[in-house]
DNA sequence: TTAGTTAATGCAATTTATTTGCATTTAGAG
DNA sequence: CTCTAAATGCAAATAAATTGCATTAACTAA
């Protein structure tokens, strides 16, 4: 019991700590927002947070992701759902989408150090290359039997 | 000239037998949608479609992208921009987008052959990765400037 | 602690992207 | 050339995201 309050007062202070960092106000909806991403370890559409939280406004909810995703905080994807979807950002990671049911994969592997480099390299337009995305489709173990 | 009128007819050759081979009623429609992705190198959303066309309805050429896009005629990307772009496929490639303008340039490398194998194999829920989705994310040299 | 300022929020309304329904037209098989 | 099913255009609906504005809450400094 007094574990798991530590560790929730720790995830708290953190989250607060995460806000300050990004000079973003300490509000009830963005510790809420936020907490619910960390804790969550799949992506989660607007519609997601929405229904889960109940209390903040969906408006709200778009303009905290947004700053989430400005202030880098949380990750934004696409899985050629037509929405997007919001991650907390602990480690660098990809997914596996299936194209069936829209389950997903967390995927560990990520693109070789010299990748990004070369791209550099080759690129006449940019110089710098600061983020990428890189996401995998295909049909899972349910779907492929069906 | 001739040259000109010949490589013209080419290619509509073969805009017919790409409908052909995908099973696809040979319409005005959809030559001059895909005339258009053939001849333009870059990705086109359907606005940019629709504008140059004219004479196709918007939501034709919606229900025509989507035909094509299940067809692997024409490739599919999202650029973080909230409408989806279109992409004839002679060749697999990437993107770099500009955070700032939105211009982009298209990257030749390619996930490693054991890439895709690799996450194959560490999967539990996925078998078979069908199909990748990466595009690159960084600023352009004009934009840098400003 | 409190007053004051600025930013955050909720609600309504709007914009943008995409989809659906249905009547009309057209491509292509026979 | 005719017939049938699919393609198209138009209107309307749905879905996702944004904007305007009045109200409320968070931080700053006294």
């Amino acid at each position: 019991m007094i574990k798991k309050q530590e560790r929730a007062q720790k995830i708290v202070k953190n989250i607060r700590q995460i806000l300050k960092d990004a000079d973003l106000k300490i509000t009830k909806n963005r510790l809420s927002v936020l907490e619910l991403l960390i804790s969550n370890s799949k992506p989660l559409s607007v519609e997601d947070i929405f229904k889960k939280l109940k209390k903040a406004d969906q408006v709200t909810i778009y303009r905290i992701l947004n700053q989430f995703v400005l202030k880098d905080i949380v990750y934004q994807t696409d899985f050629r759902s037509g929405k997007a979807y919001f991650e907390f950002q602990d480690h660098h990671h990809h997914h596996i989408i299936c194209k069936g049911c829209g389950d997903l994969e967390e995927v560990e592997i990520c693109l070789p150090e010299n990748f990004i480099k070369k791209i550099q390299k080759n690129s006449t337009k940019f110089k710098k290359v600061s983020d990428h995305a890189l996401e995998f489709f295909g049909t899972c173990g349910k779907c492929s039997n069906i």
